[in-house]
Formats: structure tokens, C-alpha cells, sequence
DNA sequence: GTCTATATCTTGATAGAC
DNA sequence: GTCTATCAAGATATAGAC
């Protein structure tokens, strides 16, 4: 299971068409602005992607590999309900922060995706730490639907993340609010002045 | 300033494209697409409009024409701070739920919007709501910086209604979750608690 | 104001040499 | 495994008749 230090031509391919997904779409980009990219012609793309929702696909498989378990880390290290939901909120804010690709694609899959796609996503993607943060909502927030909760969390970090290009000419704005640290303690204010007394409804 | 009842053509081609847009996106709508929905020839479509680009940025302003009116208004209505919030929150969801193609086509241009576009909606849809909802959120939180409490309680009602399609395949999903006035009683439990006693920090 | 016809370009995809 | 060459389909857009 360990890979060489070298990149296969299939991962070279895929790791940049990715950015190229992120900022124009399925539609956007076609085998030839994908193949310039990694300095090949468009054809030679057929031997390694039987076509191009193939090549996507894998796209975002690649892309989405491995990004929820450091959530899942952040929740499972030990501390009060209130610590962990902190590293929690914390890890999302930064992740995201640090992968601007991913927060265009996931956006994107969330438009675009059919049936199945937003299944495999939910499901391979996210189950897992939405899963924790289930049990966290539970412990925090007992008076309230967990589900609801749990998406409440993502959402004062998410949606303020995904708004950022648009905030900018809302009243109000400065630099400051789209720094994910800075976004990561406003929510936190939040959610702890929530549920600090225990959560009576 | 009163319309006919009668529709004119190029209102007729801008709602027929509307939910093409919204559902497919730019790159994944063709002309032809568009003129086959409103029955005519593409070729037709070049008398009321420019070039593609042009019927889809009329489009936009048409979709978002007059969005913000109800908002402003909701927010502009007497009462305590927390009942002009609650007005607020459920004129949100209401609006969101009821036009499924204006939630797609925002999501759509905060990823494929350039910065014109982008000022523009901030500025022609959303300040002026956006400016009601800052001084409300002075009032009822003086101790968060507003732009941020703003966008938080956007985030509240927005996410929960954005990532409907995804969370369905989540643990914890029951049907009643993605109904408006559910999302915004949820919204109002958590914001009434944050808010209730003055926002001590 | 809408039609038919068509020019021009771009796209996804394949064939076959190397 | 990558190349050149090419096909067939689909795209935007225009010209000109009615």
C-alpha cells in the first residue's frame, strides 16, 4: 500500500484536472485545456479514462480521498464536549482555508451531483465525522434534533467560507472576516454561548 | 410603469431559460436547449439577445429582480428585535423553498461569478436587506462584530436549505429536516437562545 | 420577428503509426 | 504510452428570405 515517491501519469493527470473542475465545471473544461495542463495531447487522456465523466469521476474521487478523517481525528481526541467541538470547528475552518479546490468542487458536486454521486459523497465522504458530530450534537445539545445541530455547526463555518467572494461587497466586510481562524472563533462564540448552560431549551 | 398581462417574447425566452440555467448551468445549456424550450428557432433567439453571455446575465437580473423586496420588508415590520429576526428567518425559508431555481442559480454565480458579477448581486440584491439584517444584529448581539452575526444567521436558514440534497444520504436525515418552516423554527430555537438574555459574552 | 440554411469553431472520441 | 490525423456531432453565431 505504499506508494512511490514518483507520481503515476494517472495521478499527475488527475491532480490537475482538478483545479481546472474546481474553477470551471464539467462543462467548463474540455479534454484539451486538460491535457495542455499536464503538456500531453488530448488523445493520450483515452488511455488512461475510458472518457471524460470517467476522468471526472476519478477527479473527484482523488479529490475528496482522505479529507474526512482528519475531522474525524479533531473530534475523537479527548477533552470536554466543548474542547472538542472547538478542534472540531477549528480543523474544518483551516481544511477548507487550505484546499480552496475542494470547497469549489464539493460546492459543485452539491448542484451538479446526481442520486448517486451525492450518495457516495455523503456516505464515503462525510458519514464518518458527520457520525461524531452526531454523538457530540447529542451530548452538547440534547434539547435539539442532532441532525439539525450537527449541520448548524458546518454551517457557521461553511457558509461563511462559500460567501466569502461575495461578502466582500456586502456592508460590513473587512480582510479580517475570511480568515478561517477568525471565522473558526466567531463560531465558536456562538456555539458556546449556545450550549455552555447545558442547553435548556 | 404597468405591464400588460400580456408576456413579451424576450420575458417569455428569459423564464424559460431560468430553470435550464439553474438546473445545468451556463456550459450546460446550448442556445438551442433554450429555443427548444421556448419553441422557436435558435437563430430567433439572436434578435432579442446579443450573444449567449448577454441572455444569460438578463436572465440573472430577471431571476434576481424585486428577490429582496419581501426581505427588506420582513425585517422593516414592527416589534421586538427577536420577532423582526423570527420574520426575517421565515421569509427566508419561505422564499427559498418556494423557488428552487433562485437557490441554484445563487450557488451557481458565488462560484462562477467574476468579481463584476459578483458586486452586482451584492449590491443590486442583497445590501439592502443585508443593511436591515446589520442594524438588527447590532441590536440584538453588540458584542459580535455584525457583518459576522449578519452572515451567520443567513448561514442558519441558507445551509440547511443549500445542502438539502446531500444531507438526505446522512445519518440522522428524516423528511421533515429539509422543510422550510422546519429550518427556520430550528433557526430561531438556537438564535432566540443565543440572543434572549442580551448577548452577554 | 421568425424562419431555413449555413459558416465556423470546438468538442469528445477513435484509428493507427511509432 | 504518446503521438498525428481525423471523424462526427454539437456549439455559437450570421445571412438573407419571408
Amino acid at each position: 500500500m505504499v506508494t512511490q515517491g514518483l507520481i503515476s501519469t494517472r495521478e499527475d493527470i488527475l491532480e490537475r484536472a482538478i483545479p481546472l473542475f474546481a474553477r470551471l465545471g464539467f462543462h467548463g473544461v474540455s479534454m484539451r485545456d486538460i491535457a495542455a495542463e499536464v503538456e500531453m495531447q488530448a488523445a493520450a487522456l483515452y488511455h488512461h479514462f475510458a472518457d471524460k465523466e470517467a476522468l471526472y469521476l476519478a477527479a473527484m474521487a482523488y479529490a475528496f480521498k482522505d479529507k474526512s478523517v482528519v475531522l474525524t481525528q479533531a473530534i475523537a481526541i479527548p477533552g470536554t464536549p466543548l474542547e472538542r467541538l472547538n478542534r472540531f470547528v477549528e480543523t474544518l475552518a483551516e481544511g477548507m482555508g487550505r484546499d480552496p479546490d475542494f470547497l469549489a468542487l464539493l460546492q459543485r458536486e452539491r448542484i451538479d451531483g446526481n442520486e448517486t454521486r451525492l450518495k457516495l459523497l455523503a456516505e464515503e465522504v462525510f458519514a464518518e465525522p458527520f457520525d461524531a458530530l452526531l454523538t457530540l450534537a447529542k451530548e452538547i445539545a440534547p434539547a435539539h434534533d442532532s441532525h439539525m445541530v450537527a449541520i448548524s455547526i458546518c454551517a457557521l463555518v461553511m457558509y461563511h467560507m462559500e460567501t466569502a467572494p461575495m461578502r466582500r461587497f456586502l456592508p460590513g466586510w473587512h480582510t479580517t472576516l475570511d480568515q478561517p481562524k477568525f471565522i473558526a472563533k466567531h463560531a465558536m462564540a456562538l456555539l458556546a454561548q449556545l450550549f455552555a448552560d447545558g442547553d435548556q431549551k
